[in-house]
DNA sequence: TTTAGGG
DNA sequence: CCCTAAA
């Protein structure tokens, strides 16, 4: 272990980040111009085309100004059909979950198994409380587990901040409570410190997994059982994203605290040299007390560290997390708060902000599916001059499908994820470095190239972290793509009314997220726009579809972020800032109760009920629920997840304006299955009817539109004209190519039919219109030829 | 919001 | 898969 001084790493860290305004600026342009969305690399090269889809896109990314608070989320809204809310005791599925999870992750980790896996121990100790973190590795499958324990001097302190991170790369998990107590709420995920955290690639690497657990609850317990209000509770999270907190390419930098009150720094500058082969080579970085504060930990270019005020303590370190498996740890117990005697609705949240991603982050294998071909546009890397290890799919595609859904989903936990894309002027050693891990890595974190990932545990540390680093000083735009919140789960009278509902649902999100949002109300996807209508009257009841109620999420003019930060330029958020979470009271006569969703929703057994069995397919949020239950954690979790996306370096002086940069979407290949299904849904419903088509075949994936279906329906006819020699990808079997040309010949058939009767009838009408004008007209004139 | 078609 | 006119 090397030990160095943290500014030293400081100083590399700013070189090493490289960040260049003008030079950023110009290589968006040749980003845009060669292909800005990450778009697969298509089989054959269409410049042209390119070219000419660019300039909207390219008008649009310029008209995006810092659109990060521009928050337009879907949240899908569950109701729970649990008949009452009983206290769930929740501590005893863990080591269950636990096993699946690292069953379910061997197979990835003999894969990267060649690196033997690193002990490490870390306690951290810091405002009295003291946590111990211990690794435990497993030799065999390199299993990593970290525990975390409360000293018990945690119990006099009030607003414990049991908050305690391991992370690594591949897999991390964080644990945090966001509670409402006494009408206040606190999210202490939020201020969750990061108490380990190791560089992807060195887990990754060793395929470790962290365990972690609190084995002190007692006081937790306490507080949580004296809450006679409102508690959210978030136990666990995970991130099924591997994404490390990289910034410009470079490896995250690990922060731990040992029992001697000392920070240690892994990676970044120390790491680069070791990096990305050696992963046993950490280095520790070991700094004052006051240098933990985190915020100013990895990001490099901070020439002006935003130092924490010695706040609660928990919250200094905090900023860099990785969680990639969260187990849902079911530690605490829920809070119990009915009405009892009356009947409450429970209703899960979910917040997505982008289909593609909430997609992404149920189904890891999507998510890298996603960000790598996001991350690795053709045109990119031939602009970042060098060649891609990887062009394909190699790594993804090496994934079986059995590795990961489950993993990503059961961690409902998701750290705050902020992926942040850059541009960047690296260095050519860099490049080299990332190369070579490029070829090491299956896993997707190849894209590196001009990215900067990070991973934050809450969007309001993303926030700080990234706007008030990267915006204050680099003037770097950036986009919010995706996050997701925690998932929380309300109880709220059948009665309450959706005004009610509504501030529930704020309450929740806002001690997530913040302010400036405004919930809106979606039943079957429409918006309840009467406040005051009760649940019940509205439609909104356990009797209807889990999926049913949704909710919207908007940025409320009326409440900026900025608010949040007082005295704060817009784009500055001191590390410190105080969570906004307590400010929001919660309401009372509202029970909320976030309790791990053990419901189970019937799969819709549609026929095409397989779709969703492809591995590219991502779960819908019923899957996730699905999947979750399975683990029969009654934990609570709340995890937010955030991808950001830095577009570009721009003055920090324009403001933002509301315009969303809509990327495109991964290219995910019908499988043949799918093909059967709609071959099958085509057969039946006819050319025409894709609304019907995908609902009867595809309503489980969420990921294919009816134009998608109608798309593929055209791609099939013209692939079963062509010749066997002609056609790519995966091989449709003749026999469904055959069926496809019978079927659109009969319904083409049908609709000419259709259509000539159609042209028929007004003809008919006409005429006897006609006729009859004219009769009567004769009649006038007593004339009468036509009866 | 769906369909239909061009790109 | 995107974009959009038109329904």
């Amino acid at each position: 272990m090397v030990t160095t001084n943290t500014s030293g790493k400081r100083g590399q860290c700013y070189k090493a980040l490289g960040f260049k305004q003008k030079v950023g600026c110009m290589e968006l342009q040749k980003r845009l111009d060669y292909g800005f969305n990450g778009y697969q690399v298509p089989a054959t090269p269409r410049a042209t085309r390119s070219a000419r889809k660019r300039v909207p896109f390219k008008k649009r990314v310029e008209e995006n100004r810092i659109s990060a608070f521009d928050l337009l989320a879907t949240v899908a809204g569950k109701l729970l059909l649990d008949k009452e809310s009983t206290p769930v005791s929740s501590n005893t599925s863990s080591a269950e979950d636990q096993s699946k999870v690292e069953k379910n992750t061997v197979k990835e980790e003999r894969r990267d198994g060649n690196q033997s896996s690193k002990l490490e121990t870390c306690d951290q100790y810091r405002n009295g409380r003291e946590f111990i973190v211990s690794q435990h590795v497993s030799q065999t499958n390199d299993l990593r587990s970290c525990s975390f324990r409360e000293s018990p001097s945690l119990k006099n302190d009030t607003h414990f901040g049991l908050t305690s991170v391991v992370t690594t790369s591949d897999c991390s998990e964080r644990s945090g409570v966001l509670k409402l107590t006494n009408g206040k709420i606190k999210n202490e995920t939020g201020c969750l410190p990061c108490k380990v955290e190791t560089s992807p690639f060195l887990c990754r690497a060793s395929g470790g997994r962290i365990k972690l657990e609190f084995e002190n609850k007692g006081p937790i317990h306490e507080e949580l059982d004296r809450t006679d209000k409102l508690s959210i509770r978030e136990v666990a999270d995970t991130c099924p994203l591997e994404d490390p907190v990289v910034v410009d390419g470079k490896p995250p930098l690990l922060v731990s605290s040992d029992s001697s009150g000392k920070t240690h720094s892994y990676g970044f500058n120390n790491h680069l040299s070791s990096f990305p082969g050696k992963r046993d080579d950490l280095k520790v970085v070991s700094r004052d007390d006051d240098e933990k504060s985190s915020g100013c930990t990895y990001l490099g270019p901070i020439k002006k560290p935003f130092r924490p005020t010695p706040l609660i303590g928990d919250r200094r370190i905090r900023k860099t997390m990785t969680s990639k498996y969260l187990k849902v740890a079911p530690r605490l117990n829920d809070v119990t708060l009915s009405n009892s005697g009356t009947r409450l609705l429970k209703v899960k949240i979910i917040l997505t902000l982008n289909e593609n991603l909430k997609s992404a982050y149920c189904n890891r294998s999507a998510y890298k599916r996603i960000r790598s071909e996001r991350n690795y546009p053709f045109k990119k890397r031939k602009f970042l001059h060098y060649s891609s290890v990887s062009n394909s799919d190699g790594g993804i595609s090496s994934e079986g499908i059995s590795d990961s859904p489950e993993q990503s989903i059961n961690g409902n936990a998701s750290g705050v994820y902020a992926k942040m894309r850059g541009v960047t002027g690296e260095s050519p050693s860099l490049a080299d470095q990332r190369k070579s891990f490029h070829s090491r890595d299956s896993h997707g974190m190849r894209a590196f190239d001009g990215v900067i990932h990070m991973y934050c545990f809450h969007l309001l540390t993303f926030k700080e972290v990234l706007i008030s680093k990267y915006l204050s000083f680099y003037s770097v735009k950036f986009r919010i793509k995706s996050f997701r919140v925690p998932e929380l789960f309300i109880e709220i009278p059948e009665s309450a009314t959706i005004g009610s509902l509504k501030r529930t649902v704020m309450e929740a999100v806002t001690a997530i997220l913040g302010g400036g949002l405004r919930i809106g109300v979606l039943l079957q996807g429409k918006k309840v726009r009467d406040d005051n209508k009760t649940l019940l009257q509205t439609g909104i009841s356990r009797d209807n579809q889990m999926d049913a109620l949704g909710f919207s999420l908007e940025p409320n003019p009326s409440q900026t972020f900025q608010s949040h930060c007082p005295g704060g330029s817009p784009l500055t958020f001191p590390c410190d800032t105080p969570l906004p979470l307590a400010r929001y009271p919660a309401t009372p006569g509202l029970v909320t109760r976030v309790k791990h969703d053990s419901s189970h929703e019937p799969h819709m057994p549609n026929l095409g009920h397989f779709v969703e069995s492809d591995h590219d397919s991502a779960p819908s949020p019923t899957d996730m629920s699905l999947d979750k239950s399975t683990t029969d954690s009654k934990a609570l979790v709340a995890v937010p997840a955030m991808t950001v996306e830095a577009l570009d370096v721009v003055p920090a002086h324009r403001k933002s304006k509301r315009s969303e940069v809509v990327q495109r979407r991964i290219r995910r290949p019908f499988s043949v299955a799918e093909v059967e299904a709609l071959v099958q849904a085509v057969e039946k419903l006819g050319t025409g009817r894709w609304r019907d088509v995908k609902l009867r075949a595809f309503d489980n994936a969420k990921h294919r539109t009816y134009v998608d279906l109608k798309d593929k329906w055209k791609t099939l006819v013209h692939t079963a004209r062509i010749s066997p020699q002609q056609r790519r990808g995966e091989p449709v079997p003749q026999e469904l190519l055959d069926r496809v040309l019978t079927a659109h010949a009969y319904w083409s058939q049908q609709q000419a039919k259709q259509q000539l009767k159609q042209q028929q009838q007004p003809e008919s009408c006409l005429l006897l219109y006609n006729s009859t004008v004219r009769a009567s007209s004769r009649s006038d004139g007593g004339e009468k030829n036509f009866g």
